[in-house]
RNA sequence: GCGGAAUUGGUGAAGUGGUUAACACGCUGGAUUGUGGCUCCAGUAUGCGUGGGUUCGAUCCCCACAUUUCGCCCCA
């Protein structure tokens, strides 16, 4: 048997009517905000992802699928969707009229090469977005917002905030130097991974699961400390808004994300307190890195698979209406011809409508029935059907009338 | 890349080194000559993840691999 690739998954049944619902929840909310839809490809160019996403990066490492075409080109299945976004911002030349913030959003599967576990899979959905041409503390804050938003529209209330500021490039740098001459003289007291941190991206050492109690890191150096003036006064402007917004936030210094391409405000949206639900944040660097000019952004990612699994934990109720409208019965041929024509023409009307297809005994057809959870059932008899006529039963009361079918479509229409 | 746990039918599962692999649900048919959901009866795994090995004999023991699952790393 051939079977489904490892961390993939199929979506179909009530799994797939979620979808639709939280699709359909957020799409709504990002029209709100202005964010038009985009879809990218699923591969790139290698390049796109190595530069955007960062060489030294594991999601580059280790994570991408890599392939070559039967062209001889160096394709890659995008693991993320930033670097895809900023690839059409510039393919499209938008920088060169920005009177308005150029404003999408995406609900895209991402693929990364991982070790399948809880809400992580290979194949993985991320829904997401990203705004040009704006570098204002409003601007954060609008984008904040709207994360935060959709979280508390999904059901999801016990979500928080946290948020930190890099800075610009330059109190980063200083930041990293600060660090790395701090944390120097006591590497070896920390955990074998944090040793391999400090090699590769000292930055993480602040959110190591192992030495967070540690003094060293408690004592360590903090970003907000190391900010310029302009980037303490942006940062200090996001907060007051998000106050003033009324949103859920906590400063944490301890929030450095992965990816190279941020500066300034980095946020993590979390569950209670620990899991990551989705992150985002600015990247003034990113599209002058993949060879535009200097435009600034900010975005956000929601990891979508987490956070349905999250939105089961906290048992949000997920209206699913998986019942039909009208089941026909019949066992004679011409009954069934009539079913089918009848079926055809109230499905026109807007009806969901089932019939047997299986030639099956009237009590299996029953069954069925129940099983689909019909709100009407009719069962064809020739007797009726010569007088034009059919006796619709109402499956929950369980009351009969007997009606023409010329009147069907409307008797449903009043009673559904 | 590293570590733990698991893998029996459509589903949930019991089970033993040796004839026909429990039980339950589901499904199909019948009892009920065309009105069900209750009840009763019958049927429903050339088969115990894959490949090797031990054995007279393995679903049950051993090894490898795969997959699932939960962690680590990393990330969403």
């Amino acid at each position: 048997m051939i079977t489904k690739q490892k961390g993939t998954y199929d979506i179909f049944g009530e799994e797939a009517k979620k979808r639709a619902y939280v699709d359909e929840i957020l799409s709504t909310l990002c029209a709100k905000y202005n964010y038009g839809y985009i879809e990218t490809p699923v591969f790139e160019a290698s390049e796109l992802f190595h530069r955007g996403v960062g060489e030294a990066t594991d999601m580059v490492q280790k994570e991408t699928y890599d392939f070559k075409d039967r062209g001889d080109r160096n394709l890659t299945l995008r693991p993320e969707g930033t670097a895809s976004v900023v690839r059409w911002f510039l393919e499209n030349k938008f920088y060169g009229n920005l009177t308005d913030p150029i404003k999408v959003f995406y609900n895209m599967k991402m693929y990364r090469y991982e070790r399948p576990q809880s809400g992580r899979n290979r194949e993985f959905t991320q829904w997401g977005f990203e705004c040009f041409g704006c570098d204002d503390a409003r601007s954060d804050a609008e984008v904040i917002s709207l994360a935060y938003n959709a979280y508390r529209l999904l059901g999801l209330d016990d979500i928080t905030i946290k948020i930190n500021s890099l800075g610009d490039k330059e109190s980063r740098e200083n930041y990293r130097n600060a660090l790395v001459d701090y944390l120097k003289p006591h590497i070896s007291e920390l955990c074998e991974d944090c040793q391999e941190r400090f090699q590769k991206n000292p930055l993480r050492i602040l959110d190591c699961k192992v030495d967070s109690e540690s003094d060293i890191i408690k004592n360590a150096p903090k970003t907000l400390d190391f900010l310029n003036e302009e980037s303490k006064e942006r940062f200090d402007h996001l907060c007051e808004l998000l106050d003033l917004m009324e949103i859920n936030y906590e400063v944490d210094c301890k929030i450095v994300r992965g990816l190279d391409y941020y500066n300034h405000m980095v946020f993590e949206v979390v569950l209670d307190d620990s899991y990551a639900l989705g992150g985002g944040g600015r990247y003034n660097g990113l599209v002058e890195t993949l060879g535009g000019p200097s435009t600034p952004a900010v975005g956000f990612a929601m990891g979508y698979d987490r956070t349905l699994l999250a939105m089961q934990e906290k048992n949000v109720r997920i209206p699913i209406d998986d019942s039909i409208d009208l089941y026909l019965l019949s066992v004679s041929d011409t009954e069934k011809d009539t079913a089918a024509y009848l079926a055809q023409e109230l499905r026109l009307n807007g009806f969901v409508v089932e019939t047997d297809l299986l030639n099956r005994s009237l009590k299996s057809q029953f069954k069925s029935v129940d099983r689909y959870k019909a709100k009407f059932l009719i069962v064809l008899n020739d007797d009726d059907l010569a007088k034009n006529e059919v006796v619709l039963k109402d499956n929950k009361t369980k009351e009969e009338e007997r009606i023409k079918m010329n009147d069907l479509v409307d008797y449903l229409d009043m009673h559904l």
